[in-house]
DNA sequence: AACCTGTTGTGAAAGGTTTCACAACCAGAC
DNA sequence: GTCTGGTTGTGAAACCTTTCACAACAGGTT
């Protein structure tokens, strides 16, 4: 059963998600059982980390055994929230936001676009992907009702923290920011940030550090 | 001066990102120096962080005084590497690749899209912002002459790896990978990932468990 | 020149995460 | 029923990162 009082750290999150795609992998080659060894083989991970991590949301699998694996992929599912479909708002259709609605990986997993806002007035209005675009001014009053739950913002940095400042105050509590820049939100808001500057900028200090890689 | 044998962690390079930011923005505001304090204030982190990270580089900081923006903004970009153009490639212009195409953040810190490639008859040969789009089978032959120091992976997960194996073989030593898998390569290979689906589903489990966040 | 305020740079302490190592256990063989 | 090989679950150890705390120092003031 899941221990109710520990946090769980950012990286046993992540490798869930890690363990839950190498989960469906495993499940479409037919596999029945996984054991941790494998798992971490296959993920470049170790076998101990592998149990520890799910040894936090209790014991699944069977000594000598393994995991059985359609069933740890369940409850991975559960654990991760994403047995169950999310509705999700997008702010911002230029480049990135447009490439979002048409792809294909966010419906797969639940994670439905109900609502589109920009403030470019030949936008408004607009159809993407059978929903239609609304003007950015409405964002708190169409926000605050509670249906959507995840609000996306793909807009330049040097607007996102106005828009975000709405978002937060119609009551949302997730929001993930493709906005170059660190948004400023109450603690009980979780951003997350796609910020392929950084992940260019790691790369670039890699290159030119060799030997200063972690 | 740099400590030569010190290995700088993954969230210190993260950090020194953030900095960047913050002191492109300092500078705009005509700030000529800036304390520890108010720059971890800023960005929510600590003083102690913030010196702790430059530190591992070097001395830049006057005690009684604090930083100098425009001289440290110099000195972090010169450390990640980013005082100069980088030449990268693109492989897959579909949805993602193509606001990549148009992504101005990029070409404004010097990451220059060199080459594309796409395995579509349909866009083989079609132009995207000056660029011709070469057929994904030249990719091996088009990237082994060194003068691509960057790869941006922008295709399915199915064929990720394939293409991978090839960029790895070609001799590329840094990729960015938007499919939603870990991609396998040698040590010496240095890949980040933007995984969308990944960071939703951190945004799931954190409003399904709000008691157990990190 | 002595003092005061503010801030860095950094060893040491605290806190967190990963790895180790092994008892506990399962399933199959004999 | 007992043994054997394989694997989990988990405290403890090792390792890594962050925070603390303070000496060292710059610059201004009296």
């Amino acid at each position: 059963m899941a221990r109710s009082l520990r946090r769980i750290s950012e990286s046993t999150i992540h490798r869930l998600s890690i363990y839950y795609r190498a989960l469906n992998q495993l499940e479409r080659e037919n596999y029945e059982t996984i054991s941790s060894k494998e798992l971490a083989k296959r993920e470049k991970l170790t076998p101990a980390q592998v149990r520890k991590d799910l040894s936090f949301f209790g014991s699944f699998g069977t000594r000598g055994l393994g995991y059985p694996v359609g069933e740890l992929r369940n409850k991975i599912a559960e654990i991760l929230g994403i047995n169950r479909t999310w509705n999700v708002a997008l702010v911002g259709v230029g480049n990135i936001g447009s490439a979002l609605v048409s792809y294909k990986e966010f419906q797969k997993q639940g994670f439905k676009i109900k609502k589109i806002f920009d403030n470019d007035q030949r936008k408004i209005g607009s159809n993407h992907k059978g929903i239609v675009v609304s003007d950015i001014k409405k964002l708190f009053e169409e926000l605050k009702d509670g249906e959507i739950e995840i609000v996306v913002v793909a807009v330049p940095a040097t607007v996102a923290q106005i828009i975000v400042d709405d978002i937060v105050r119609a009551g949302i509590k997730a929001i993930l920011n493709f906005a170059p820049m660190n948004l400023k939100v109450p603690d009980d808001v979780e951003v997350r940030n796609e910020n392929m500057a950084m992940e260019l900028e790691y790369l670039s200090f890699s290159l030119s550090n060799d030997s200063l890689r972690p």
